[in-house]
DNA sequence: TTTT
DNA sequence: TTTT
């Protein structure tokens, strides 16, 4: 949960061309004291459908809400010095923020969130069955 | 993250009178198929003063968001019948909705959020050391 | 993180014959008093190849760590009367044991773990490009 | 989930001497394609108790699981260039791993877990109450 | 007993 | 119906 920090970035990987949205959240502290940070700032990354939404929706300011797990990675800089990232991959994303309703204007409305990964099957079905009772 | 199916319940515990509040989340499922539930429906309990934030400013249909841990219970009815309850505790309450935004009216303002748990001594507050510099 | 409490249940759907696990974690309480509950019992669900890890792999009493989310569903007992469930979904388990080790005898060994649901296309690999700084 | 990458380092703040301990997982993959990262390398510190237990009874290579938070830090180098930390601030540890078991010799046996923050007053007691059923 |  |  938290605010965009600024507008995110989408662009387009050059294989195969998939989405990636990348932004910043300032997550607030629920109990920052004096002198202490009072906010950390999450790097999130969202890929192909949830970073298009990413990319048209969300902008800076906004309060949304993410899950997601965490990843790490590695780049090199000019100097070829290795730098190691940790960020948090969208698994889901939300809008969390009032600051959008009342909106109006031009444009098809937002949708209020998206996610990947269709469960897979069997999931969220339970089977039907005569001696199905499990009440374990 | 999910809607009030109904106004929340507020009490007071009769021993030491510490609120507490109850209230289901309706959580829609993100890939719903024809013929399956569309929603879970998620009892949740806050107590003390994330109880009352929430006594005070949840009310049915609005979207929240809930972070907290699952626990389970266990009741006997009046004919001595044995219930077992599993619901999440509270430990985090958001406003994640959009319905309020625009609101005017008497009143102050509603917190956008509610939390319970100071955290520990030295958390959310990194040593300054010279050997510090954890760069792993 | 928590204890079978006792062998989990194999059954397959009558449809699709996908298979499903069912089985109850006793999750001790980190810091349960006097007089209060020392454990929740945690009803968790498994399907197709996470439940058959299960059938397999977990017996009574060892500890695992499940990853999961929360799903309620109804049923209706011999009486007609509506039986609401909540129980956790595995997406992820694990063995978090030690009484398996030194194990021996007959039978392949068992793999340490299972997941379901590999990630959508895009995920956990990066792409490389020019400007991909992200310094965000 | 993940097995150390070396042993944990255990130090104490100068101002009221928390200790401190930070160690780096390696949490591989769950479907890693070939020429793609197995595994990420998330950093996790713990404070005051929690440290204490990770610095007696953590080692290199042992798996565990880590309950926590994600946070961000930054720090100063030589040269006077910030540079931005992202962690695991551990709430919950607990061994996860079968090496540890079987082992004998000296020294009292070591607690599987360890954890920090006692709930809140209320917390994980339900008031008994004469109208308490809350068949919400 | 279910929300939009 | 509850595990160590």
């Amino acid at each position: 949960m938290g605010r965009l920090t600024k507008e995110p970035e989408l662009r387009y990987t050059t294989g195969n061309n998939t989405a990636v949205a990348s932004f910043t959240l300032a997550v607030n502290r629920r109990f920052a004291q004096e002198g202490q940070p009072k906010a950390d700032f999450i790097n999130v990354v969202a890929w192909s459908k949830t970073a298009e939404f990413v990319g048209k929706y969300f902008t800076k300011g906004i309060q949304v809400a993410i899950v997601g797990r965490i990843q790490t990675r590695t780049w090199d800089d000019n100097e070829g010095k290795k730098h190691y990232v940790t960020e948090v991959v969208a698994e889901e994303a939300y809008f969390a923020d009032s600051k959008r309703s009342g909106e109006t204007g031009g444009g098809s409305p937002a949708p209020r969130t998206y996610s990947e990964n269709p469960p897979s099957s069997g999931d969220g079905f339970y089977p039907i069955d005569e001696d199905d009772e499990l009440p374990f």
